[in-house]
DNA sequence: GCAAACTTGACAATGATTCTCATTTCCGTC
DNA sequence: GACGGAAATGAGAATCATTGTCAAGTTTGC
């Protein structure tokens, strides 16, 4: 739990920005061109970093595509929770799954399994698409 | 829903004979360099071609790690299941969960989300770790 | 056996992510 | 406000799993 202690600056600022203004799941990449086409010049190393410790910091939520990129998002929820996430345009709904939840438990400690963590993401096409 | 028709290959049924000793999901590399020690010289491109055929015809399971690399694994049960695997020795679990699957249905209708699908996996260190 | 079609494998190419390190920025202190 | 050490940045190189290429080897139906 060491907590990621930053210097705030410029470049960071306009990463968050760029990732409030969306509802998507977003890459590096992308992130880093959309930051480019609105003039704010941020290295894409620098994206990357600032990515992984708002990641690490629990600030963004991480989830990897089919293809194997990481895709970020700035959730409105701050506890643990799920998404459905539109394959075609990349719109994400935030889900809760107490049951879930309950099921991982029971399924983790019956076989003996300790410090578990679990991945959830259901991938579709959203109403719209 | 094409089904996959390759010819039978000495090199394909190595693959397969590698994945059946194990009860690790392991990777393209990793299969590769087994076969490599154990005499049956396969080439690392068709390792790869070998797996993602499996994959495509539900033969073998894929989950990606935290690193991002593809890992496989021939499952004894046929049917939709998820894992439970253990992050220092790799070794997996397969677990049924009706309760999620019920519930992956619900959410996913309730906001309108079509052709679904989802990956949930449990990570943790199991009991002889 | 034969030709067409498929498979293989050595190697190159790709592409996301990480690393390097010189330069710039931050921040507490004077 | 200027200073100095620490942290952050960014351009480009490096990494590394995975995919593409294509000539040579196999398989299959005839
Ligand atoms: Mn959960
Ligand atoms: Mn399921
Ligand atoms: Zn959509
Ligand atoms: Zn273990």
């Amino acid at each position: 739990m060491t907590e990621t202690v930053r210097r705030p600056t410029r470049q960071q600022a306009a990463v968050l920005a760029a990732l409030d203004e969306v509802q998507e799941f977003m890459s590096a990449q992308q992130l880093h061109s959309r930051l480019r086409e609105q003039g704010a010049s941020v290295g894409l190393a620098t994206v990357y970093r600032t990515l992984t410790a708002l990641a690490a910091d629990d600030e963004v939520d991480v989830l990897r595509t089919d293809e194997g990129e990481s895709v970020y998002r700035r959730c409105a929820s701050e506890d643990h929770h799920h998404h459905l996430v539109c394959r075609a345009c990349g719109r994400a709904v935030e889900v809760d799954g107490p049951a879930v939840e309950d099921w991982a438990a029971r399924v983790s400690a019956a076989h003996g399994f300790r410090d578990v963590r679990h991945t959830l993401e259901i991938f579709g096409t959203c109403d719209r698409c």
